[in-house]
DNA sequence: GTAATTTGACCTTC
DNA sequence: GAAGGTCAAATTAC
């Protein structure tokens, strides 16, 4: 499936779009997987769509979007049958958007130190931010002084990468033209299945899609079953500050609670209700009181030390992942969430009618 | 004591 | 040889 800039878009622009409708799509699958099958006994004219086939509806709704965005090929790039993003023709312009396809150089392992250029002829994605925080929590290996640059550049990976392999990195530099910001470029993907790189970011996207429009639902999944909540609700209780701090308490409180559904409940995927909104609040109201915010329970610095040191990757100062943060790599307890508007769904509950 | 960061050395690529 | 990327010992923070 080749994709193309239409309508004076910038190429580089729709690459990324592609990417991230890319990254929903995972996401949603990785959801989809999580869910029961729909029943097969009943008529579906006869009953609420399910959670799976509101789920399909939403994948081939996305499918034929990034269908749209497919065309003459102004943007050298094609879906592969696993369905990830790939340049066809190699840039030097890291502004262009690719997925996947490691460098096929085979190096050998040297014994220590050394550089592999990773950056160079690798899967990478780079963009401006005016913050290091990206809800992961990356730990920083290296730095260096860039010719010509009077920022230096520092090297993170991902905190998981010795107890799950996660093959993460990524390279944090200010930008000249605008210091506020940094540049942020990616290589690799997380294959880490952990709370803590995953929820700080849903949440932080959710407390801002809350602040744009009503309606963003937080689908949460993990071993016990999915939860769902409404970001917007979230917003109408006055919580939007915090919603990073729902989650933690979401997450701590994690399929301990069963009972009936209900329009203000947060529910499982097993069709119990997680807990009730008014609970929820008072739990967000909570972690506020004794001070823990999103900055927390994200896992970059706020700020990046321009001389080289301070530049904490982890969220908390520098310890097992920081106050407030998930305990690390609970393996046996994968979570993850995706979070964002989804079309025409009025509510959560015309989303998930689970039946009780 | 443990874990993260710093920083100089080492290695690869150009 | 220069530049950039990574390693790992030393240092620092909790």
């Amino acid at each position: 499936m080749a994709f193309s800039s239409e309508g004076g878009v910038p190429a580089e622009r729709v690459a990324a779009a592609v990417n991230d409708l890319v990254e929903v799509r995972d996401g949603l699958a990785r959801l989809r997987g999580f869910l029961p099958p729909p029943p097969q006994a009943e008529q579906s004219s006869s009953r609420p769509p399910c959670a799976a086939e509101l789920m399909d509806a939403t994948m081939s709704k996305l499918m034929s979007a990034m269908a749209t965005l497919g065309g003459s090929g102004d943007i050298a790039g094609e879906v592969d049958a696993a369905g990830r993003w790939t340049s066809v023709a190699e840039s030097a312009d890291p502004m262009v958007v690719r997925r996947e396809g490691e460098s096929s150089a085979g190096r050998t392992r040297r014994r220590r130190g050394g550089g592999s250029r990773s950056g160079r002829g690798r899967s990478s994605n780079k963009r401006v931010a005016a913050t290091l925080e990206d809800g992961h929590v990356w730990r920083k290996y290296g730095q260096k002084d860039i010719q010509n640059s009077p920022y230096p550049r520092s090297y993170y990976r991902c905190t998981h990468k010795l107890d799950q392999g996660c093959g993460a990195r990524r390279q944090t530099q200010r930008c000249e033209a605008d210091p506020s910001n940094y540049d942020i470029t990616y290589y690799g993907e997380h294959t880490c299945r952990d709370p803590s790189t995953i929820i700080p970011t849903a949440i932080a996207n959710a407390a801002g899609a809350a602040s744009d429009g009503p309606n963003h639902n937080i689908i949460s999944f993990a071993t016990g079953g999915v939860v769902v909540a409404n970001s917007s609700r979230l917003a109408r209780e006055g919580t939007t500050a915090t919603t990073t701090s729902a989650a933690t308490q979401l997450s701590s409180s994690w399929g301990t609670s069963g009972g009936g559904g209900g329009g203000d409940d947060v529910f499982s995927s097993s069709g119990e209700r997680f807990m009730q909104w008014d609970e929820l609040a008072a739990a967000v109201g909570h972690v506020s009181s004794v001070g823990v915010t999103s900055s927390t329970v994200g896992s970059a610095p706020a700020a990046e030390n321009d001389g080289g040191n301070g530049d904490t990757a982890a969220g908390g100062g520098g310890d097992g992942g920081g106050a407030g943060s998930f305990p690390s790599s609970p393996s046996a307890g994968s979570l993850g969430f995706v979070v964002g508007p989804l079309g025409s769904i009025e509510d959560v509950d015309d989303f998930f009618p689970f039946d009780p």
